[in-house]
DNA sequence: CGTAAGTTTTGAAACGATTCATTCACGGGC
DNA sequence: GCCCGTGAATGAATCGTTTCAAAACTTACG
């Protein structure tokens, strides 16, 4: 059962020692041995015991990515990514779902230091970083994924949300739409707080333009359909024209609502509306949502290279933020 | 940096071995020793090597998930449940996606066996099941997710799709609807085509009623708003009253074509409508969806299960087939 | 106080791969 | 024919745990 380099050796007439060159520095073993230890290799069915070559190295090739939900497409798209740069290298990836719960991600870094894995990518659950910089200390190299983190001496890749509740609202403004409303909440939600002072931002470089916040629960699309039936006697008051929701999920909520009124409205003709995040919903709406797209796979794929960069020695710590897209659609049409 | 038993033995006044069997089974060392032990290995930080452990133990304390579509939350919800059960072991759950590409799985299951991971719960992307079978010959126990596999030789958890389909039709019939339509295809995805089949069995047992089935080229929302244009006049004509979808995503799609036709269709006043899959959007639709329910935690946990199982010796393979639920809402009330 | 019968503790061997100082083999040059 | 240099192969030591036979220590009892 257990093929080991010893077996191979022996079926192969050579030291342990020349298996061990073939696999990892072919070059520096005459061809001919070569080929016989790997016609060896492939008799008996050998796998390397990569627990023998980490306990040896001290290290995993391994690198983990602790998500906070891994049905959420956003980080489905950021593990892609992460999987492709790390292959790259010969690395792979686990996935890690903490579910937003700290237990559970206070279990999966403890499995994962154990296994003296090769870095730590993760979206935390909670405020306290201090697990995280444990394993700093204990020279495991740990990147923040889709949270800012300056001076926190960690590295991390974001994307600036205020920049993309900018875009939104600017390009509802573009479009001649005035009266803006900004569909999110709770306000706590940094992501949410973020994109809402880029939108007011842009509207209060517009003299003309009002912004006008409806605050939500959640970012579901219940609560995105309850805060659209509030909108439609606003919008057939051509009190709003413009509409920016926190996320795709609310925008199509809102759109529902407003579809399906007594009286419908009609969008784009009567209002814009702007969702955010480009889940594929959006595009297969009833009309489909203008969006605001974050560079998912380039934020795993970043964030690999961030952790490989903490490899070596006097790491600087970076601290990447991305730009958000625009993605125009039918909801926004003028 | 490097802290082992050596030097928490040496810390605390004790050799390796007892470090070791307080760590492994302290119920055998002197309370007031375990307690030494203990202060030690907080004072110096110490976090066990598995790598080490593992080399010793030869089989590695965690499993692998391997899933289709990591974003489907049919897959999430499997691995929560295989998750939480093996947390009841004290084992952990790789996750790990292979995208549909039998490239990219067989990447992992090379990483997965060079780990000697303690199992293997696969949802396989091709029909090619011989690497499945090598791994198998190296003593790690595989098992089937999501496919029945009884005759292959390995364990399997899937769900009973034809009763699944017959559920579904039966429910219809049983609020009084007699004219069915089956939305669903290709037929060649097996669970389509068992899914058809059930309903199909299911409407022939009472003579009165009719099945029509309307195939579809991919399970999506486009897909079902196209059919559901097509059905419109049919249920105007009174030839349909009764719709079994063959996914959530097609109902949906086949409701909101419906809702908004030029004269639109009501939901479920003139059509009953029945999804599959249960998925969250199903209740948040805009009239919330019957739906045929998996039982997708148990799956992941059962295939947990099955894997410890396999793991000891002489094996039983077993293969379990769960029953899908019925999910009463809106869309079918009489 | 001695002995038998537990309880605890010990420490060396083993797991499988990598490393690296050594040894070996083979030509070429003198 | 001898020596040296080079390229190739060797094998013992090492990584951090677990295991288990043996040693050390306790306790109970006659």
């Amino acid at each position: 059962m257990a093929v080991s380099v010893k077996e191979v050796a022996a079926h192969a007439g050579v030291s342990v020692g020349t298996v061990s060159n073939v696999l990892n520095r072919p070059d520096q073993v005459k061809p001919e041995t070569v080929v016989r230890v790997r016609d060896a290799i492939r008799v008996l069915g050998y796998v390397p015991n990569s627990a023998a070559r980490q306990l040896r190295e001290g290290r995993s090739r391994s690198l983990a990515l602790v998500v906070l939900d891994s049905g959420n497409p956003f980080f489905t798209d950021v593990a892609r990514g992460a999987e492709d740069r790390a292959a790259q290298d010969g690395l792979s990836v686990f996935l890690a779902n903490s579910s937003d719960s700290t237990e559970r991600e206070e279990r999966h870094l403890d499995v994962f230091e154990q296994q003296r894995i090769g870095g730590v990518l993760i979206s935390p659950a909670g405020d306290d970083l201090s697990r995280l910089e444990t394993m700093r200390g204990h020279g495991i190299p740990v990147v923040l994924v889709d949270r800012e983190a300056a001076g926190s001496g960690f590295s991390s890749v974001a994307v600036d949300d205020v920049a993309g509740g900018a875009l939104a609202a600017r390009h509802l403004l573009e479009t001649g739409r005035r009266q803006l409303a900004f569909v999110g909440g709770p306000l706590r939600i940094r992501q949410v707080a973020d994109r809402f002072q880029g939108a007011s931002a842009a509207v209060t470089a517009e003299p003309t333009a009002t912004l006008r916040l409806l605050g939500a629960d959640e970012m579901t699309l219940d609560e995105g359909r309850r805060i659209g039936e509030a909108l439609v006697p606003l919008i057939k008051q051509g009190r709003i024209d413009g509409i920016v929701a926190a996320n795709d999920l609310l925008a199509i909520g809102v759109q529902r609502a407003l579809l399906f009124a007594e009286e419908p409205v009609r969008i784009p003709e009567d209002v814009g509306l702007v969702g955010y995040d480009d889940i594929d919903f959006a595009a297969s709406a009833v009309v489909p949502v203008t969006s605001i797209r974050q560079p998912r796979e380039l934020i795993g794929a970043t964030a690999v290279e961030l952790a490989l960069e903490q490899a070596v020695d006097g790491a600087p710590v970076r601290n990447v933020v991305f730009a958000p897209e625009l993605v125009v659609r039918a909801s926004t049409a003028r």
